[in-house]
Order: structure tokens, then sequence, then C-alpha cells
DNA sequence: TTAGGTATTATTGTATACACGGATGCAGAG
DNA sequence: CTCTGCATCCGTGTATACAATAATACCTAA
């Protein structure tokens, strides 16, 4: 499962890069130069660019003459983002349903009994380390690589994006309940309840995220 | 429109090598080391190592303890990437429409007149291009930034896979033919229709690259 | 005082040098 | 003949030096 290779300085300085923006350190338009990132990381130009040189792939980052200006992701793109995933997030479901395997099974199943375990705990760092397992696990079960690749970055965003969104006690908890309702319906492998599910589960992210309110 | 920058050599080698692994230049499976690279493309390794890394990005190759090994994409990836545009190009069709300016309209216009004068002169080169630059101006005037992301490298990836497919003379015809259609629903301002000629403009390419038989 | 031009600075783009680690091949011992 | 260990080589990861370009600030002249 592992890399053959340690993690490179570039893939870390892409992934704290990628958290400090999606989390909004970096505030949306400053302006960064590759030797001021150098100094603060402690490392050489060299992994530096190779991670802005992904992030611009990703457009989280925007090149002017100044210097590395952030992008990150506006509420438009939040909702942009969910509409996506609520038209293919589904195949991801199906797929998943039919290329289950008891491994599977279980290591979904196992990322719902945690959340259940860390919500009674109030833990919400854990939670929503477990709220991107849970998708991730199925966008990693769903048989297509491409649809991992095209829904994993989205949902990372979006995760970050609603940071939080999920402080509140009881949010999270209906998270997590819905989180349980697709694995039920994933275990008695019933993918158009499944689907159902998740189609709720999204919507109502979407709302947790925008005004705050339950349905 | 143009960025302020002239091309760098990074991005014209991610280009080249892109090119080079979609059309399958270099086979799936093969492998090639940087310095390799760097002699037939007559660069320095800084470039051709921020090329790879955005190729990485898209899991167009892989690192191994040899070196890189080139992906690219398979019949399944093919596939897959369709259905995810089967579910969000209508997205980007109803963007088009909501925020379809005179300029955007007249844009998409001309893409399809040239095609049907290239058609005329069996040039296929130019067809695939313009091909590309239709589904681009849509996405680019859909109104959003991450569906544009989004859709423009599947498209890109698809397109280039099917390389071959559009050298028949009387495919290239049913295509220019579906585009006329989708452009004058669009043009209408029936986004209803216009998805429902984009959709069955998907699945006649996924036939005529599997099967090459025409509807 | 203002405008224009030049010099300086700041930042990126590229090449290269160095270091590290793993794979490979050869040699020697069993 | 085979297995093991060591040395060498190959490839990447990182740092840094150098070049080019564009912005800025300052100085001078009208």
């Amino acid at each position: 499962m592992m890399d053959y290779k340690t993690v490179s300085l570039s893939d870390q300085v892409f992934e704290h890069l990628e958290t400090d923006i999606l989390s909004g350190k970096y505030r949306r338009g400053e302006i960064v130069t590759e030797l001021q990132l150098c100094s603060e990381l402690g490392v050489s130009r060299t992994p530096v660019r190779e991670a802005l040189r992904r992030l611009f792939q990703e457009h989280l980052i925007e090149d002017t003459p100044k210097g590395t200006m952030v992008l990150g992701i506006t509420p438009k793109d939040y909702l942009d983002m969910s509409e996506i995933r609520l038209r293919i997030e589904e195949l991801a479901v199906r797929g998943f349903v039919a290329n289950m395997t008891e491994d599977n099974r279980k290591e979904l199943n196992e990322a719902v009994d945690f959340q259940e375990f860390y919500l009674t705990r109030g833990d919400v760092d854990h939670l929503r380390a477990l709220d991107g397992q849970f998708h991730e696990i199925i966008y990693a079960g769903c048989g297509s690589r491409v649809l991992q690749d095209t829904l994993a970055p989205l949902h990372k965003k979006i995760q970050q994006y609603r940071h939080n969104a999920l402080q509140a006690p009881l949010r999270a908890k209906n998270s997590v309940q819905e989180h349980r309702a697709i694995l039920e319906a994933i275990t008695a492998r019933d993918a158009d309840l499944a689907v159902e599910k998740m189609r709720q589960h999204i919507e109502n992210a979407i709302d947790r995220a925008l005004n705050g309110q339950e349905k």
C-alpha cells in the first residue's frame, strides 16, 4: 500500500502549502514569493517550485509578475464542486457496491465505527479526518482510477472549506448518522438506496456549510 | 487572454510529453529516465522534473525504482471518463446557455463553421483541433472555473485517445453535424435540447471510438 | 515641480553540482 | 554451481549558482 519511496520534501511542501491555502492561513489574493516560502519552510527552491507547479495545476494559486498569488476556493467554487459531486459520486457508490470485497466493507464499517466513537468524545479533528477517509475508501474501491482522481481532490477541497462547519456537535452528529445510513445500504448491496442516501448526505453538507441550518 | 509571461520550457516540456504519452508515442509500461528525456528534448532536468511532477499528478506516469513508467490511458479509462462527461457536461451546457454573451455565441458558431470548412477539405488535423476548441469554448463560458478545470483535462485526454477515430471521414462528418445541432439548440437558448444533443454526441463518440460503428 | 530615463532590485526560469539510496553485477567462498 | 557480500553504477532528490526580465526608485534636466 505504501509507496516504495519515502515521502520527498516536494511532497511535504505540496501538502503543507495545500493545507495552509485551503485552511485559509494564506488569504485569497495574498502574494508570496518562492524565497519567502523557502525560508518559512526551511527548504530550497527546488521542492518549493515543484509544489507550486502542482498547486498551479489545481488552480489554487496563480502566477503574477510580483510573485505567486493565492487563490484558494471561493463559496461559488464550493457550490460548483458540490454540484459536480452530486452528479458523479453516484458512480462511485455504484462502483463500490459492484466491486465490494469483504475487506472493503470492513474498512468502511470501521471508519464509521470510529466516527461514532470520536463523536462521543467531541473530537472534531479526528471526525474530520475520518469523514475524509469514509469518502476516500469509497473512491478507492469504486473500480475507477479516473473517478477516484476526479472526486478525491474535489472532496479534499470541500472538506477543508467547511473546516469550521463540522465544529458544531449537532452537525457532526448528523453527518455521522448519514454515513451510517449510507454504509447500511452499501452493506445490503442496495445501490439505489445507497445512492439516494449519498445524495441526501451531499445536499445536507451543502446546507450545513452554507446557512448552518439542519434539515 | 494571453498570460503575461512567455511560455516556459517547463510548460513546453509538459505539453510535449503529455501529447506524446496520449498519442501513444510512449507505450504503456515503458520506462524513461529524466536524463533520457533531457537529451531527447535538449533541456536540463529542472523543466523535465517539473513537467513530470505535473504528469504524475494527472496519473499519466508513475514513479518506479528504475525510472518513470508511462501509464497513459486505457480503454477502461476512456469509458470511465466518458461516463463522467455524460454526467457533468450537462452542467457546462446549461451554464453556457445561462451566461451566454454574443461573443461566446459567435466564437462557438465560428468553431463549427470552420469544422464544416475543414470537413470539405478532409483536413483531419484541423478537425480534431476544432473539436477540442468547440468543447473548450463551452467549458470556458459555463461560468464555473471548477467545472472547466474538471472537464477540460478529461476531454483533452479523451480526444487524444480517439486520435484515430476521427480519421474516417464519415465519423468526422457525423461529429460535426452533432456539433451543429448542439450549437443551434444553444443559440435558441433551449438548454434542455442542447443537453440532450450533447448527451447523444458523447454517446455517439463512445460508439465511434469503441466499435467504430455509427448509429 | 514634473517628466523621463537609467540603474538597481526583486523574482522567476534554467542549468548544474552534489548527495543519497537502491539496483546490479562481479567475485569469492561454500 | 550457487549463494552471499561488496563495490560500482545509475537514477533521483535537493541545493545553489547563474541568467533574464520586469518593476521600482532615484536622479537629473527642463
